[in-house]
DNA sequence: ACCTGAACACCGTTCAAGT
DNA sequence: ACCTGAACACCGTTCAAGT
């Protein structure tokens, strides 16, 4: 017998609670639907498809995510301050971080923290062409690491145990250094770690402007500026659609 | 009828090259047994089931990386040098290198890099626990920005280009800045640019001993020290086992 | 407008049976 | 020792039919 009020959000609402806990690959249409207590087809009619189920979730994560506070007094503090915020958004919805990857929408996603780091760069007189390549570095160095951290995470017991495979024969008579890399890395730390001497670096070029040229880019003005990020959130009669 | 001689070598390199060429997700048990000729049980006698299939072609991978060979005058060089090439073999074999990271595998994987860059930091003045946080920081330098490639490539079109979401007013009358992160990212240049910054920052405190404390480590010889790394290929009778 | 069950074409895996 | 087809329990999806 059918059951009274299905609606769209409702399928939402579990199915992103089911993504969010055992990830998108053991979420079924059918397990879905025993959760509602509907028929599959019933899904179907809201959802359109399995594909765009997982769309409409990610929608949802996009603009689910806040905005980032820097905090620190210099501009290296607040940059690692910004990367360390994003990188704790990042591993809370691993799952739904990683579907919003794959669908290309990263760059919406970042905006709001690209924003703030052109903020700092600007702050410490970088401009220009190292000012993005600062963002862009920042960006791909946090994004990296946390794939790296899910992978890691998601590994089972290593084989080869790295301390197995590091001992003082292979580092070269440094047991101090054998003995760091036998045992597991503190993430947080080599992060911090990692983020810090990048962004010393990428700083120090704004004291001596003739230092480590970026790159030959031209200074232009963009074609056709645009006020804000166009919302585009499409129109839809008929849910699902074919 | 039964054809004649069918081999687990030549199942796995069936196998590894479906994999290569469209990924995991696309080997199915049916396809493979339909392009070797023969019935999908056979495979199953040879390799056990689907997952020991992969698990095989990954321990294939594993041990058919090489060795590197850095290059360059400087140890800074020769670290990114190495870098590089890291970057090459990772990008060259995305679906098999995934494999082995879910896997756990990637440790053993790495073993001949981290040895070059150990040397290196040794040559460039750094021991112990700094040695250790550069060989470790490359590593996921490298494997970091080889997942953010690997994603971006497989992303479809970005839905909201970046074009159009940096304009000269989000950017903060920075024209130049807007024109640089509206375009796509030169990819090799910001790698070996990220690498760069990574090692002069951690090289650099080779010559300020007490400038950044990188953690209290003990200096400690390891335990049991053992000579090489152990060849751990199972003994097996029955392929498959279950 | 919304829900339903039946049916289709796929999966991976097991098993008893062949030679 | 090696191979086989039949069968099982799953998928996502479509469709004609209900109300």
């Amino acid at each position: 017998m059918a059951r009274a009020a299905l609606t769209r959000d409702e399928v939402l609402d579990a199915a992103a609670d089911l993504v969010r806990r055992h990830g998108p690959e053991l979420l079924t249409m059918r397990g879905l639907a025993a959760r509602l207590g509907t028929a599959v087809t019933s899904i179907y009619w809201h959802v359109g498809n399995r594909e765009s189920l997982l769309d409409a979730l990610v929608e949802r994560t996009v603009s689910d995510l806040g905005e980032i506070r820097p905090s620190g007094r210099t501009p290296a503090q607040r940059i690692v301050s910004v990367a360390r915020a994003l990188r704790r958004q990042l591993l809370d919805r691993p799952h739904l971080i990683a579907m919003v990857h794959e669908r290309g929408l990263t760059e919406r996603m970042f905006l709001p923290a690209q924003q703030s780091l052109v903020r700092e760069a600007h702050a410490a007189g970088l401009r220009g062409a190292r000012a993005a390549d600062l963002v862009r570095a920042v960006q791909f160095q946090v994004v990296g690491h946390v794939l790296v951290e899910r992978n890691r995470e998601r590994a089972p017991a290593q084989h080869p145990g790295e301390q197995e495979l590091w001992d003082a024969a292979s580092a070269g008579d440094d047991p101090a250094l054998a003995q760091a890399l036998a045992g597991p890395p503190d993430l947080e730390r080599l992060f911090v770690t990692s983020v810090e001497a990048l962004t010393r670096s990428l700083l120090a070029s704004a004291d001596a402007p003739g230092g480590r040229p970026a790159d030959d880019r031209r200074t232009e003005v963009p074609k056709a500026p645009r006020a804000s990020i166009p919302d585009r959130r499409p129109t839809r009669r008929r849910p699902g659609g074919r």
